[in-house]
DNA sequence: CGATTCCCCTGATAGC
DNA sequence: TGCTATCAGGGGAATC
């Protein structure tokens, strides 16, 4: 599932090869057979007509993360946003509609995660960028780059774990919920931005904390490991291009390479990695989430 | 009002 | 083999 890693090598990805580019049409059948609780999104028909008009023509300027949030940036002072949720990816390359579905013949396309694709934008050097979303959980919407600060799905936004975030920063935002469980406290989007299941619980266990301690109950030198450990498994993350053992794929239709490194992560019944431990790995629903921890150097 | 549950959605997997 | 039940989960809404 797409976290700050994954997200960030999207971003990337869009980075290297929209720059300039036109948007000529788009393209979506989300609202076919999917009902949108929100009028806000392009899963309502009538949104998507005004988000089609609305950009295309435009071209690209930049994109930008923002915790799990993909900002595209156009001219014309308009900026979409893609939240990929679950399932949802961005992929770059040549397509084509037939029999009432989008193929491509390039090669990395062939990967059935890749072929969920329930929006496209037709490009001006005659590629697509589409975006493949199988459980279509995702969430799409345009709105004016000047209004950011007022959009509702930016503004409660925690401080980025990446961005000079201090330990001072970091024990504070982790601090404003006390008496909560850490692993609750860490995928919240308010607290920081960006963590989610995964990442979550590898911090966890490479902290050695378990994932149902409350937050009061973590001492200064537990939490300053845990900001250390956070930072280098999500740099880590972005460095092996994200985790994809799930449905996660780059915009070149390639998979990351996290999930190799999983120490905890679905690991469920099986021998803990830490040396010398002897543990073994527990499942256990915690916010509705599963968490995944060692039976006994997670205290 | 804070905490928990439901819900969106569909493919993979387990059980019969 | 084929069917049904269960699970995966981000985050917003509904409910306890």
């Amino acid at each position: 599932m797409p976290e700050l890693p994954e997200v960030t090598t999207t971003v990337r990805g869009l980075n290297e090869v929209l720059q300039k580019l036109t948007i000529k049409n788009v393209w979506s059948d989300y609202f076919l057979r999917t009902t949108s609780k929100s009028k806000i999104s392009i899963k309502n028909k009538k949104y998507f007509d005004h988000f089609k008009k609305e950009i295309s023509g435009e071209k690209f300027l930049s994109a930008e993360r923002r915790g799990k949030n993909i900002l595209i940036h156009l001219t014309g002072g308009k900026t979409i946003l893609i939240h990929m949720k679950m399932t949802g990816h961005l992929l770059y390359g040549k397509y084509y509609f037939k029999n009432g579905k989008w193929k491509s013949d390039e090669e990395l396309l062939s990967d059935p995660f890749n072929q969920f694709i329930h929006l496209t934008f037709s490009l001006s050097n005659g590629k697509h960028l589409a975006f493949s979303d199988m459980r279509k959980f995702a969430k799409v919407i345009l709105f004016e780059t000047a209004k950011r600060s007022d959009l509702v799905d930016l503004e409660p936004l925690g401080p980025e774990p990446l961005q000079d975030l201090s330990f001072d920063t970091f024990k504070k935002q982790i601090n404003t919920k006390k008496g909560k469980k850490i692993k609750t406290v860490l995928m919240d989007q308010t607290v920081l931005a960006g963590i989610g299941n995964i990442y979550s619980d590898e911090i966890l266990w490479a902290s050695s904390i378990h994932p149902e301690r409350k937050t009061e109950k973590i001492s200064d030198s537990d939490l300053k490991t845990m900001w250390i450990n956070m930072k280098k498994i999500l740099e880590s993350g972005i460095e092996m291009g994200g985790d994809s053992m799930s449905d996660y794929r780059n915009i070149y239709g390639q998979k990351g390479n996290f999930q190799n490194a999983h120490k905890v992560y679905r690991r469920t019944k099986q021998k803990c990695l830490k040396k010398g431990c002897g543990g073994t790995i527990l499942r256990k629903v915690i916010g509705g989430r599963s968490a995944h921890f060692c039976s006994k150097h997670q205290k």
